[in-house]
DNA sequence: TGTACATCAGTGAACGCGCGTTCACTGATGTAC
DNA sequence: TGTACATCAGTGAACGCGCGTTCACTGATGTAC
C-alpha cells in the first residue's frame, strides 16, 4: 500500500531517530535492521526503500546525533556564556549522563566502535568529531590545545566510569567526581 | 589424539594470549571463535575443552591484558621513578600507540564494548581497571583526583585519536599532541 | 618395568539461530489525459 | 474536475551466510595392575 511522500518522509526520519537512540544504547552490531525498523513501526522488508545498507542508516544516525550535539555547543559558543559551558561540561560527567546510555554524546558511545566500521561511518564520524571541537573550543574560551585535553578528559571520564558502572559503582562515582573537580574550570 | 598435560596447559595459554590480541585489534564480536583457535594453531571443536563459552575467554583475556599493563605501571609505582612515568604517559599517547591496536591498553580497546558485555567480562574488568588506578596513582606521585583526570585524559585523547585515524590525520595527530603537551607534567 | 585399558585433547562435520538482504506481492497515491 | 493507469512504500516470507555450540570419533597419554 503505497504512502503519502510526507508520511514517506515522517517515516525515514523516524527510523533515523530510532537508530540513532537504539545504537547508542546498544552498539551499532547490537541492533539488528528488524528491530529499528519495529522501534520506528514499521515492518523490516521496508528498510531498504529508505537506505541502500545498514551501514548507511548507521552514517546517517551518527550525522543526526553529531548536529544536535554540535547545536548546543554552538550555541553557549556564540553567547560566549562562560557560566553555560561550564555547566556544559558538569552535566557531561554528571552521574544521569553515565546512566542515560540512549542519549549520550556519539564520542563516547561509539568509541571503540567507530575505527572498526566502514568508510561512510568513518568519515560521518570524522567530520561530526571536527566541528564538534570547533564549536567546544570556541565555547570553552580556551586556547584550542586547552580545550582539546578538556574534551579528552571527559570524554575518557565518562568512558571510564561507564564501564565498570554495573559493576563497581563506587570506582564509577569517584572517577565522575574527579572529573567534575577540573570540569567547572 | 591425546595430548601432553604440560602441551594443554601450553595451547589455553596460546588461545588466551592470541585472544588478547585479536579482541583488542577487531573487538569482541570481530573475532569468532574458529578464528581465535586457528591463530593459536588448533581448530575451533576443542575450544570447549578449555573454556565454558566464548564469554569466558573474553574474561580471560582481559584479566591477562590487564595483568600485564598492571605490572608496568607498579613497576614504576614501585621506584617511585617520576621520569619513567612521564615517558610511559607521553608513550601513552603516541601516534605509534594510536596505530598498535592489538597491543593498546584494555581501557581503550574495550572502551564502550564492555558495558554491553555480560557478567563475567565486566567483573574482569571492573577488577581489573581498580588495580590499575590504583598503580597509576602511585605511580603519577599525585594526588588520587589528579591522577583520575589525568589517566581519563590519556584515556579520550587516545580514543577520539583512534576514531579518525584513517579519516581526518590531522584532527588525529592535533589531539595526541595537545594531550603530551600535558602528560609530561 | 611392562602391559592393558580408560581417559580426554583435538578433529571436523553438523545443528540451530539470528542477521542482512532479496523478492513477489499489495494497494493507496500520484499523474497523465 | 474526473478517470485510468503506473508507481512505489510497505508487507511478510524466504535465502544465504557466519557464528556459537554440540557431537561422534580418533588415537596418544596417563594410569592401574
Amino acid at each position: 500500500m503505497r504512502v503519502t511522500k510526507q508520511r514517506v518522509a515522517e517515516n525515514r526520519e523516524r527510523v533515523v531517530t530510532e537508530a540513532a537512540r537504539l545504537f547508542r544504547e546498544k552498539g551499532f552490531d547490537g541492533v539488528a535492521v528488524s528491530e529499528l525498523m519495529a522501534a520506528a513501526g514499521l515492518t523490516h522488508g521496508g528498510f531498504y526503500n529508505h537506505f541502500g545498507s545498514k551501514e548507511d542508516v548507521e552514517a546517517a544516525a551518527l550525522g543526526h546525533v553529531f548536529a544536535r550535539a554540535i547545536g548546543r555547543v554552538a550555541g553557549i559558543a556564540e553567547r560566549g556564556d562562560a557560566a553555560a559551558f561550564a555547566a556544559y561540561c558538569e552535566r557531561y560527567v554528571s552521574a544521569e549522563a553515565r546512566d542515560a546510555t540512549a542519549a549520550t554524546c556519539p564520542m563516547v558511545a561509539f568509541a571503540s566502535d567507530v575505527s572498526r566500521q566502514g568508510e561512510g561511518v568513518r568519515s560521518a564520524y570524522a567530520e561530526g568529531l571536527a566541528d564538534y571541537l570547533e564549536a567546544f573550543t570556541k565555547a570553552s574560551g580556551a586556547d584550542r590545545a586547552e580545550a582539546l585535553r578538556k574534551f579528552s578528559m571527559l570524554v575518557g571520564a565518562l568512558t571510564l566510569a561507564r564501564s565498570v558502572a554495573g559493576t563497581d559503582a563506587k570506582l564509577s562515582e569517584e572517577i565522575l567526581a574527579a572529573a567534575r573537580g577540573l570540569a567547572a574550570d
